[in-house]
DNA sequence: CGATCAATTGAGCCGTCTCAATTTGGGTGG
DNA sequence: CCACCCAAATTGAGACGGCTCAATTGATCG
């Protein structure tokens, strides 16, 4: 299921991933990041629909998404989930797992995806000798932090058509940082999947696309999206009369 | 407005508080706890309604609440605010503003308040000799991520009536933590800004409140809470059916 | 002791959910 | 290659939960 793979010598590293700029070497100096290619040793894939980890699962390692896209969700007592995140490449996941080293959340592949291990035990050690490290987990995890707030803002003060908006203008804008168009790109994620993160029903997002389509702000089909007016949309997502 | 406090020789230090099985110190040996007296050199003290910090100030310190209670709360460009925290001592704060230095959410005392100042330069330099220290940020992060997730949680998957539920078992817990009852306490904020944190309006938590009462499962009279039956008040935090 | 703010309670409305029927698309095996 | 099947998405009708607006009561604090 985990196909694991060694990082070869001949294989992308972080000082010569595209990724880079968006990634764990953020902001590092150009000799800093060669010292994170003593950190990544490998590399998991994973075919879509199958588990990084789940719940109850010790926590060895973050991961840093090198392609594809992953889900991130609680599950409750009862079968309840909660999707928490859509994550791209560049982006971290894991690091709710980090209070007794076991995963709280179960992580999926929404595609065909591969991502970088970083393990924990690796990760202490060269932090001692390079500081810099530490710091910048400090602002992934404060980044973490920062994302799930956006959430519970839009989750306790949007209405839902503006939860939606904000959805695609989340989408676009991290896509476009990506490299991709802002302007079209393909939902990895059902209907279903999108109410859940944005705690609506699957009827109402795609109600909510339709009527976006309808007033000509986005074109949808299926599970492809163009933005025909970013303005309208931004309009739509923030209050109304700002 | 801030009263900044050296922490002198015969004041109360982590090595000696109360509160070192919640806070920082958590899980820490003995002499490595002795070590953080030197980590806290001043607190500040808070009188009720004041800001410890707001969005944009720099980040330089995180803050262990050592008396009181403070709420956070995120302010779009609109005004509009949500609440994203109700912290109670020992609990830290400020984490949120470490990814570019710079807070980007508002902390302000419920009441009159004590917190200590944890200087992030300090933290670093302690760091160094002191491994455990970063990995006890970590777990604080960590933990902090967990929190906002299961509000996530609470405000895309549950009913009304679940949320409140919810938030006074979530309080009445970490209120015995600290040694106090978990069957009786003040709550230190308002209708609204419960109803703000939780996704409701004012009018609906307090006619939930009215109703829980109705039913048997609290007392309540303006802020003082009376749970007087717990397991139904857990039935209706859960799911119904299970 | 009045002024002010917080909390309660009611009536009516609106948005989102629920339940249900239909359409569309993708994948699979004959 | 086509027909079939199943999952995903769309659309509609009706119900209900939580919101809005409004009036009243109850605390708190000069």
């Amino acid at each position: 299921m985990q196909k694991r793979i060694p990082v070869s010598p001949d294989s992308t590293r972080c000082s010569t991933c595209m990724l880079s700029e968006i990634c764990l070497p953020l902001g590092m100096a150009r000799n800093d990041i060669s010292r994170l290619d003593e950190l990544i040793k490998e590399r998991i894939r994973l075919p879509k629909g199958t588990a990084l980890f789940h719940r109850g699962d010790k926590t060895e390692a973050v991961y840093g998404i090198r392609s594809g896209s992953i889900k991130t969700q609680l599950e409750d007592a009862s079968g309840q989930v909660q999707i928490t995140g859509f994550l791209l490449p560049g982006e971290i996941l894991g690091m709710d797992g980090l209070v007794d080293n076991t995963h709280v959340s179960h992580a999926i592949a929404l595609e065909d995806s591969e991502v970088c291990v970083i393990r924990l035990d690796e990760m202490d050690r060269l932090a001692m000798q390079l500081p810099v490290l530490q710091q910048q987990l400090r602002r992934l995890m404060s980044k973490e932090i920062n994302r799930s707030h956006l959430l519970v803002m839009s989750l306790g003060a949007l209405r839902s058509e503006q939860r939606l908006a904000a959805f695609l203008l989340n989408l676009s804008h991290r896509l476009s940082a990506l490299g991709y168009s802002p302007y079209e790109f393909v939902l990895r994620m059902s209907r279903e999947e999108i109410g859940n993160y944005l705690g609506l029903t699957l009827e109402t997002v795609s109600r909510l696309f339709s009527r976006f389509a309808r007033e000509g702000v986005i074109k949808i089909h299926q599970r492809e999206v163009h933005i025909l007016d970013m303005q309208a949309l931004r309009t739509l997502a923030g209050s109304d009369c700002a």
